[in-house]
RNA sequence: AGGGGUAUCGCCAAGCGGUAAGGCAGUGGAUUCUGAUUCCACCACCCGGGGGUUCGAAUCCCUCUACCCCCGCCA
């Protein structure tokens, strides 16, 4: 078994496997390098991150710690067409909320000039020349699948020629399109990204980095070697679609006879069920004012997930236990929302909220009396204390928490059945009210006073079921959003598409030590789930509480 | 015969010639003042299909099949 493969964290966490250790250890082994591991993330600055670039992320700064070495943060703004600086921001604010530092900060772009002056060596090298055929020419000599491509009539002009034009093109002296470099490599190859790439275009577009300064700008396949090897990179993670430009990478490197060149290895990408993964995509859904902004919670960017209440901890654990591999993948949406609970559990505390309010009265409980009872921060676990919670003849409890014809294996509240009330006394139910349509609005109940929580009483017979409950004469009133899949396949389209829909708003009833929850803090609803009071829209006296993760249910109605 | 990848349980994922790890999901049970948590147990005679090599293969060879990526002056 490879050491790299099966291994528990100090979190107790299941890591997955990671093919990429194993190339690194080897290449340590050899002493391939004579500097410390290092590696970089690169995003382009053109949209907020998400759980798939989580990943990435991890796998980054994940390989830069565990071997001793340093990861970067670049923006690799090679195309000003495309990048704006709001996300440059929003970008650097995710890294660190979910916890990694980089060493450098670096602009792709700062790399202009060395890359200019690289552009000029290969042309010199006879490697590059300037084409002028139109993109349309060039998009139809590049051949097909099948057939190969024809070559440039500019591909063997003097270097000195396209040394010239090149010069010119950085001072403005061709329009858009009129002109670009190309690496002379072969037009006949199989791999389509060899076929006399495009290295350098024009572009009179306003950087937002480096402003009007230039008018020619790299093309990712030249700029992103040089990036990695100026920086010193010695491994260069990227995802599966890249394997096809390694062979360019490589030969950006050779060319220029760059020493000890990184190199790059491509892992897969992470997918998730019934998630909008697509950047394009998100930001439609931002643009069109169907979700609030980068930021929905509903929506699996980090900005989003940090919203919705996810930890850093509990993403980073499910990004480790999804492993690294070469196989495109499809994970489901209960990894991470186990992953997310199992994180919470120990982080936070239990307040009864009653979702669907349904009245009970106690008919033997004193008219006008209320009681102040001590109830567990978090079940079985005493070193978290109690808080007090009050108590009268008239609560709330949860709707489903009574059937008037109970199925089979239900134990809560039913005609004729005792119950617990959570850290109060037992009920039995003895009528119901309906409205006019017929539908229970209020449960008629008598509580046994000998079974107060503490005494002996309540211990000296089972019940099978415990129910949450608030008082109704102290509640509070909570606004709360319920949020379901992040999104629905939609079996026409053949695609994950946004489901406005997937957010409900309640007013549930809640107990009143939930107003020392400050925004941000996360509680647990008994039996309903996890919940975070919304740090963005909650106002003092007012939290509004977003849902996190519901609590799984072993018990099922189908099964009567 | 374009090229490059990937195929191991419903979903991820170990395995690298010695006779199928683990996690999620699921199932059964114990504990429980949340049907949560915790805790046990079960959950691939088989590794995309078919051949072959071998005492022995998911692991080596041949072949077939399926899926993903590549014809941007995007990244």
């Amino acid at each position: 078994m490879s050491e790299n493969t099966v291994k528990t964290a100090d979190t107790g966490i299941t890591m997955g496997g990671n093919f990429i250790h194993d190339i690194i250890d080897q290449d340590l082994a050899d002493h391939k390098y004579s500097r410390e591991i290092t590696t970089r993330f690169p995003p382009e600055p053109n949209g907020y991150l998400h759980i798939g670039h989580v990943k990435a992320i991890c796998i980054d700064f994940g390989t830069a710690m565990k071997y001793g070495g340093k990861c970067n943060l670049r923006y690799d703004d090679t195309n000003p067409a495309k990048e704006e600086e709001e996300y440059v921001g929003s970008i650097e604010g995710d890294i660190r909320w979910l916890g990694f530092q980089w060493n450098q900060l670096n602009y792709a772009s700062d790399y202009f000039p060395k890359m200019y002056e690289c552009c000029e060596e290969l042309i010199r090298k006879g490697k590059a020349y300037a084409c002028q055929m139109t993109p349309d020419d060039i998009k139809n000599s590049r051949g097909t699948l099948t057939e190969p491509g024809k070559n440039s009539p500019y591909r063997d002009r003097p270097a000195e020629e396209s040394l010239q034009i090149f010069h010119d093109m950085r001072d403005g002296k061709y329009g858009d399109g009129e002109v670009c470099i190309r690496a002379k490599i072969d037009m006949a190859s199989p791999n389509m990204n060899m076929r006399d790439p495009v290295i350098y275009r024009v572009l009179h577009v306003t950087h937002h980095h480096t402003g009007d300064r230039w008018c020619v700008y790299p093309i990712y396949d030249f700029a992103h070697p040089i990036e990695d090897a100026i920086e010193g990179i010695t491994h260069s993670l990227c995802s599966l679609e890249f394997e096809d430009h390694r062979p360019l990478y490589n030969w950006v490197l050779e060319s220029l006879d760059w020493p000890e060149p990184p190199q790059q290895i491509e892992f897969a990408k992470l997918n998730l069920s019934n998630t909008i993964m697509s950047k394009r995509y998100i930001r439609k859904l931002v643009e069109s004012g169907v979700v609030e902004g980068w930021d929905d919670p509903r929506l699996c960017t980090i900005a989003g997930m940090r919203r919705r209440g996810y930890t850093p901890e509990g993403i980073k654990n499910f990004v480790m236990a999804v492993g690294v591999s070469k196989a495109n993948s499809n994970i489901d949406m209960s990894q991470l929302e186990f992953f997310i609970r199992d994180d919470l559990k120990d982080k936070t505390e239990s307040r009864m909220v009653v979702l669907h309010p349904l009245k009970l009265i106690i008919d033997n409980y004193p008219e006008g009396q209320t009681e102040w009872l001590p109830v567990e921060n978090k079940a079985g676990d005493e070193s978290k204390g109690t808080h007090e919670m009050p108590f009268s003849r008239e609560l709330w409890v949860e709707q489903e928490d009574f059937m008037e014809v109970p199925a089979k294996k239900y134990f809560r509240l039913f005609p004729g059945n005792e119950v617990r009330l959570k850290g109060a006394y037992f009920v039995t139910c003895n009528s119901v009210v309906k409205d006019e349509n017929g539908n229970v609005v209020e449960l008629h109940c008598t509580y046994d006073p000998d079974t107060k929580s503490g005494t002996p009483g309540a211990d000296a017979r089972k019940v099978k079921g415990t129910i949450h409950w608030v008082d109704a004469g102290s509640c509070i009133d909570i606004p709360v959003r319920e949020y379901g899949y992040l999104a629905q396949y939609n079996e026409e389209t053949g695609y994950n598409e946004f489901d406005p829909n997937s957010k409900t708003d309640l007013t549930a009833k809640a107990e009143p030590f939930l107003k020392e929850i400050a925004p941000g803090e996360r509680v647990q609803f008994f039996r309903n789930g996890y919940y975070i009071a919304d740090a963005v829209l909650s106002k003092p006296g007012a939290p509004v509480f977003n849902q996190i993760v519901g609590l799984k249910s072993s018990w099922k109605p189908e099964a009567k």
